[in-house]
DNA sequence: GCCATGCTTACATGGATCTGACAGTCGCGC
DNA sequence: GCGCGACTGTCAGATCCATGTAAGCATGGC
């Protein structure tokens, strides 16, 4: 199984390279975007590992070309922690997880298996479970395919939780995803939110659950 | 499923095909009207992606055509952004969406499989929600098969909303299609016909709603 | 039972939206 | 040309509602 990694830190192209070989993955390394649509054109990859920070482009416009096409190909965008912001907009456009720097190798492996193990799910524009459907794009919801008014912030909550579905997503995660750089927020902001999303839920009939994992964070799920 | 792309600049036109070929379509190009003409005579579409700029004649020309033999061809039509204008031409000619250049792969794929996927509601003359019927050729609306009268602004509003019923539509394309090319407007001018659409509708008696998504737009349902 | 953690409700705030009023414009009939 | 009414765009004030905070209650783990 190949990757590519694009990346143009040098040190740090190497390190997850050595990491991922150990995990079992083989990988190409190129450090700019010109380079990285030159290598897909000739090698299929089973996943990408994206930084954002490339010296000829924006990491975003490789993937949103990459979508544009309906490429399912799974990314794993890599933002730099200052970039909380790119984290949200790299979900919006289409990436299927994101990992701030520094991260552990560990945590890097894990993400990745986590959607190389599910492809189609979190591909293309719109989640999917239970009966309920989330449109990434226009960022609308439906339950049984009626469509249903949420406010922003829930919807966001909803995104997140509904792109790591089945797994535990931490709250920091969440209160990342919701505030992106706005200053961080001195509250239980996240508690609330999911509880207005529960809430919301079930007025609408969707047939999905969020779990509380104790110190840790929530997970969505099927219901039953 | 074949679609028929009339677009002469060959360029986009390729871009067009493969994004479409990468979302499980197949297309065929011709650049002029008369090709199109002559294309559509041997094959049997399922949809058509129409730019309004030909070489020989004007598209409209081409979909008003169509739509004369009742022909019940779901049609995409581009415009070049300075053409706002051609849009709303475009719609009253019984084109069954619109989309100005430049435009996301992915966007152009959403919408024309929203038309796809509603055969019938989009097609030939009238938009229909409820007991609401608007009649895209003469610009009339009814309710409850009785003829109501609202003004020219409001039947804009009403149109766009029929039109993407059940989806968001975000504030800034009410603002494009009721204005078109008449020079950006300064003011609350959407929230204003907005309102008065409303109180109209609820005058005649028409069993739709218009829903606020603050920050956003404006979706149009059923009422409950 | 006790503490930590999470849930829920209530509330104030500000920004978004709504809506009534007004003045300008246009088309029409006279 | 004139008067009229319908339509239009703008504005301002009223209203609404998403948001973030805090407080009190519920729950879980020990």
């Amino acid at each position: 199984m190949r990757l590519l990694i694009v990346e143009d830190n040098a040190e740090l192209s190497r390190l997850v390279a050595a990491g991922l070989s150990a995990a079992g993955y083989e990988s190409d390394l190129v450090s700019s975007a010109a380079d990285a649509r030159a290598a897909m054109e000739s090698v299929k990859y089973a996943a990408m590992i994206l930084d954002l920070g490339l010296p000829d482009e924006d990491g975003l416009a490789v993937l949103r070309e990459l979508r544009g096409r309906m490429e399912p190909l799974p990314v794993l965008v890599l933002t730099a922690r200052s970039g909380l912001q790119d984290r949200v907009s790299g979900l919006r456009s289409g990436a299927d997880d994101y990992l701030a720097k520094p991260f552990a190798m560990e945590e890097l492996v894990a993400r990745l298996e986590a959607i190389l193990r599910r492809p189609g799910q979190l591909l293309g524009r719109s989640l999917r479970l239970a009966n309920l459907v989330y449109d990434t794009e226009s960022r609308q919801i439906f339950v049984d395919d009626k469509p249903r008014i949420i406010s922003a912030r829930e919807t966001s909550v909803l995104e997140i939780l509904l792109r790591r579905q089945g797994r535990v997503v931490p709250k920091k995660n969440v209160e990342d995803h919701i505030f992106g750089l706005e200053g961080e927020v001195a509250s239980n902001a996240v508690e609330v939110y999911v509880s207005r999303l529960r809430k919301q839920l079930a007025e609408h009939g969707a047939k999905v659950v969020i779990h509380t994992i104790r110190g840790v964070g929530y997970m969505m799920a099927e219901e039953k």
